[in-house]
DNA sequence: CTGTTAGCGCTTTCAT
DNA sequence: ATGAAAGCGCTAACAG
C-alpha cells in the first residue's frame, strides 16, 4: 500500500536499518490507515528476545511480595519490559514448574524469591542459567550457593531489634519465626543447625536474635523460640503458650505479619497489654501498624526498592551478559513507635483490658 | 536422532495428531536426552494462541488488587495459562498503553480493572474487542457501557453498612470516599451527578449510602461527605474536619483502607475513641482489622473469588468465542466486630477508654 | 500412521 | 537506501 518492498516497510515499522524520509512517511501513513500493530511474537521469534521477564514469588497476595512485584513492574515499565508473575506457595515443586513455564515462554530473565533452602534443591535454577537465562534472587539468598541477589540484611535487622529490646532492659525475649521443629523446643546447637537449613531470611533472623543475646550475655532459652503456623488459631496458641510460661517473656520479636497478628490477639486474650506487660517488634511495616493503640514498632522492608533493584540487576545482566553473582543489600529500617517499653521492673501490677 | 520425520517428532512433542507407540517412545527418549523444551513462541506464532492473559489493575501492591490477581493466577495455574500484570495507577493514559502492550503481545484475553469512568473513555477497550480479544472487567463496571464483568454489589454493600449504623440509632453518618470535588461540599443533586461520572465502584457506594439515608428518612448533609486524598496527612485532615463540625457525625463509613487508617488516626488525635464517640465501618477487611482494639467492623470483599471468576469468565470466553456481556456478582460480606455501637447521645452512658 | 510442504510475521544477510 | 530471499521453531494440510 505504501508502494515499497516488504523490507522497507519492516525497517520503518521495526525502527531499525535506514530508510529514506519519503519512504518512511509513506509507510507510516499506510500503517496508520491500516491500524497496523507489530506482532511481537513474530519479532521475538526472529530475534530471540521477548522483552519479558519472569517473576516467581511465594505468594503475590502477600503484601510484602505485592510490594516487591510492584517495584519490579515499575522498572519494567521504564525499560519497556513486561512481567509474568507466578506464585509457589513456598513449594519447591511449584517453583520448578514455574521455572519451566518461564523457560518455555522464552523470558529474557527471571527474578526469583526461591523456596529452596539448600544447594541440592537448586538444580532447576542451574538449568535456567545453563540456558543462559539470567536469574536473580530477591528477598532470599540460598546458603552455600553463590547467586546474584537483592536482599536486606536480615541478620542485622533482627539483631538491631533485639538490641533495642535489650537496651531498655529486657532479658527474656521471645522469638516467633517460620520454621517448624517437630521434636519440641531445640537447644542452641541443634536450633542453629536447623536454621542453617531453613529459608535463608528466616535463618538469618534467628542468627541475628542469637547474636544480640550473646553480645549482651543473655542465656539462650529454647522455650522462647516458637514456630508460627500458617493457621491463625494455631498462631494464637503458639503465642499464648509462651505467655503462659512460668517465666514468661517480657518482649517478643516476630518475623512475620501473621505472627504479629496472632501475638497481639493472644496478648489480648490473656488479659495482658503491650507494651506494659510485653514489648513487641515485628518484621514488615504496614499502614495499620501506625494506628494500633499504641502504635507498633516495626522493621520496615523497602519492598519497592527491593523489586526495583532486582529488576535493574536482571535487565542489566541481560544487556551485558556478565556472570558476576553480585549481591546487593538494601537497607531496612527499624521504625520506633510505641510498642517497646522497659519491662516491669517488679512483678506486682494487675491485669486489665478485657472485652 | 529418533529416526523419524520432523512431523512425527512434532506430533508427539506437541501432543497432537496420532503417533505409533514405538515412534513416540523413540522420540520421547531422544527429546529427553537432548533436554528438549518446546519453544512456545514458535508454537504461538503458528497457532495464534499464546496461552497468556493480560491483567490490568490500578496497583498491584494494593492488597485488594493483590488478592484479585492471586485469584486470577490460581485459575491460570489450573488452566495452564500465564499472566502478564500491569498497573495503571488509575491513569487512563497508562491503561491505554497497557492495553496496547497486551495486544502487541498477542494475549488471548484481558482482565481489566478499568480507570475509565464513562463510555467516551473506552475507545481503547473497544479496539481490543474489535481485534477479537475478549475483555472482562473486574471490580468495576463502566456506567453506560455494557461489558462483561465480575464485581461485587457495591451499592448493596454500602447500603447494608449504613443500615446497620442506622439500626443502632445513628442519624449523622459520614461518608469518606475517593472522588474529589473542587468547589467544596456538594448538595444532593450535584453530588449524585458527580458520582455518576466517577469510578463505578465509588459511585455505587455513594448511591448505597444515600439509599439507606433515604429509606430511613434521614436528611442528606453535604458536610458529611468527604474526599479522601491519597496523601496520609491530608486524609487525617479530612477526618478531623468532619469530627470538628459543630454537629459532628456519630458514625463513619469509609470506602477505602486509606480513609479508614486516616480516620482512626484523626479520631485518636482528636482525643476521641471508637465506638464510643463515633462508630466506624470500612470497605476491605484485613487481618489487622481483627486485632484493633476494639476490632473493626468491615465489609470484606472476596478478592480471590473475584479474580478466579474473572479468569474463568475470560478463559471460557476464549474457548467459545461468545459475545454475551454477562455480569457476575460475587457476594461481599459485612463482618460485624466491635467498632459499631449506638450513638452516645441517644442513650445516657458516660465516657471511658483513654490511655 | 507418517513424511512432505507450506506458511505464521518478523528480522537479517546479501545483492543491487 | 532498497528489494529479494532465507529462516526463527513450530503447526497444519495433504498425500501417501
Amino acid at each position: 500500500m505504501a508502494g515499497v518492498g516488504k523490507a522497507t516497510a519492516a525497517r520503518t515499522l521495526g525502527n531499525y536499518g535506514a530508510v529514506s524520509p519519503e519512504a518512511r512517511a509513506r509507510v507510516v501513513a499506510a500503517a496508520q490507515m491500516l491500524g497496523y500493530r507489530p506482532n511481537n511474537l513474530a519479532r521475538s521469534m526472529a530475534t530471540g528476545i521477548t522483552r519479558t521477564i519472569g517473576v516467581i514469588v511465594a505468594d503475590i497476595s502477600n503484601p510484602f511480595f505485592a510490594g516487591v512485584v510492584r517495584g519490579i513492574a515499575d522498572a519494567c515499565d521504564v525499560m519497556d519490559y513486561s512481567m509474568i508473575v507466578l506464585s509457589t506457595d513456598e513449594m519447591l515443586s511449584k517453583e520448578q514448574a514455574a521455572l519451566g513455564v518461564l523457560m518455555d515462554k522464552q523470558v529474557d530473565a527471571i527474578i526469583l524469591a526461591s523456596a529452596a533452602h539448600v544447594p541440592r534443591e537448586t538444580a532447576h535454577i542451574q538449568e535456567a542459567m545453563n540456558r543462559r537465562i539470567p536469574v536473580v534472587l530477591v528477598d532470599r539468598r540460598i546458603r552455600g550457593r553463590d547467586l546474584g541477589a537483592v536482599v536486606i540484611d536480615n541478620r542485622d535487622a533482627a539483631r538491631d531489634a533485639v538490641r533495642q529490646l535489650i537496651g531498655v532492659g529486657h532479658r527474656r525475649i521471645a522469638f516467633a519465626w517460620g520454621p517448624e521443629f517437630h521434636d519440641g523446643p531445640l537447644e542452641r546447637a541443634p536450633l542453629l543447625a536447623l536454621a542453617a537449613e531453613q529459608l535463608w531470611s528466616q535463618g538469618e533472623r534467628l542468627f541475628g536474635y542469637i547474636d544480640a543475646l550473646d553480645e549482651a550475655g543473655i542465656g539462650f532459652d529454647p522455650l522462647l523460640v516458637s514456630h508460627c503456623p500458617n493457621n491463625e488459631e494455631a498462631t494464637v496458641g503458639m503465642a499464648r503458650a509462651m505467655l503462659s510460661l512460668p517465666e514468661p517473656p517480657t518482649a517478643l520479636l516476630t518475623t512475620e505479619t501473621d505472627a504479629m497478628v496472632g501475638a497481639l490477639r493472644a496478648i489480648k486474650e490473656c488479659g495482658l497489654s503491650y507494651p506494659d506487660d510485653i514489648s513487641v517488634i515485628g518484621f514488615d511495616d504496614s499502614s495499620w501498624a501506625s494506628v494500633m493503640d499504641p502504635p507498633l514498632t516495626m522493621i520496615a522492608q523497602p519492598m519497592l526498592k527491593l523489586g526495583w533493584a532486582a529488576a535493574q540487576h536482571a535487565l542489566t545482566t541481560i544487556a551485558q551478559d556478565d556472570d558476576e553473582a553480585l549481591v546487593q543489600i538494601i537497607p531496612s529500617r527499624l521504625i520506633s513507635r510505641g510498642s517497646v517499653a522497659p519491662p516491669r521492673a517488679s512483678i506486682g501490677m494487675d491485669a486489665d483490658g478485657e472485652r
